[in-house]
DNA sequence: TCTGAAATATCTCCACC
DNA sequence: GGTGGAGATATTTCAGA
């Protein structure tokens, strides 16, 4: 994964990043460059993984999650967890960890009734430590600004 | 926010939610709908806040960033702490959280130094507890399926 | 690697249902 | 809410530098 961003990348990156459903040729007017240039330029980063897709960014509410919790758990077995993440939709993400815990679970739920049926279900695995979200910033939003993006990564 | 999806709003999300820059033909070819019905659903479900934007998906490594970290944080001023992550890059996301300690920072840095650097930082504001993540699934990929989405969201 | 031009495909209105 | 068509834009490909 050695790739040099130049400024016209680090600028696409942070376009798209912003609105991925920018046309090519809007890209190109805004940092002054011609469609098949920055078409190029995507497709490149895209093969080498600098980009690694493209998607919406949805209201959790909207899709009747009230609200968030952090779920540390300590586990024997790592699989069982995974197999647990994989099988429930309301997992945001999975994270193995050091510290106390050796896992934090971001998960989504609808209801406290929701959470504690996700806990007591959890408890047949690990031991686990709940924190709900009361309020987030920069959640799956915009971020690493590509100003602030060194010019040799790795 | 108060919004029924049909199956049709359903699939377009799960669509734009794997590949946002998918063009509104392409989506109408593969659920049975025209462009212009496709447009305007996507135009309705954006007003709505279902969905809140379209972004790109970026690999952290390739950016410079080598790994993540999630830091609990006790502090006295959440003002502060807002004012911290709003200045520094390296932080993805920072939740309010209940449990013991009141906030989670979620960042991602480029070597052991730099981590250091920003608990050092952080020890001011307030009491920080750190975990070095190990490995994600999930992380900002596509995630709740339509298929599994509630008809009635809330 | 970029540009410019040509062929193809897409988006965006609009009238109609 | 959806369809279908027309005009304006966009994407894609390629020759040339």
């Amino acid at each position: 994964m050695s790739f040099e961003l130049d400024a016209y990348d680090r600028k696409i990156l942070a376009l798209l990043q912003e609105n991925s459903r920018l046309g090519f040729s809007e890209i190109g007017r805004r940092i002054h460059l011609t469609s098949p240039a920055v078409a190029e330029r995507v497709r490149r980063l895209e093969e080498a993984g600098v980009i690694e897709g493209f998607g919406a960014r949805l209201n959790l509410r909207a899709l009747g999650y009230t609200f968030e919790a952090f779920i540390n758990i300590t586990v024997e077995s790592h699989d069982a967890l995974d197999a647990w993440a994989a099988s429930h939709h309301e997992v945001l993400a999975l994270h193995a960890t050091t510290g106390s815990h050796c896992a934090l679970l971001h998960i989504a739920v609808r209801a406290p009734e929701h959470l504690q049926e996700l806990i007591k279900s959890l408890g047949k695995i690990g031991k686990t430590t709940t924190s709900i979200v009361l309020s987030s910033q920069c959640g799956g939003r915009a971020r690493l600004p590509a100003d602030q993006l060194p010019k040799m990564p790795g």
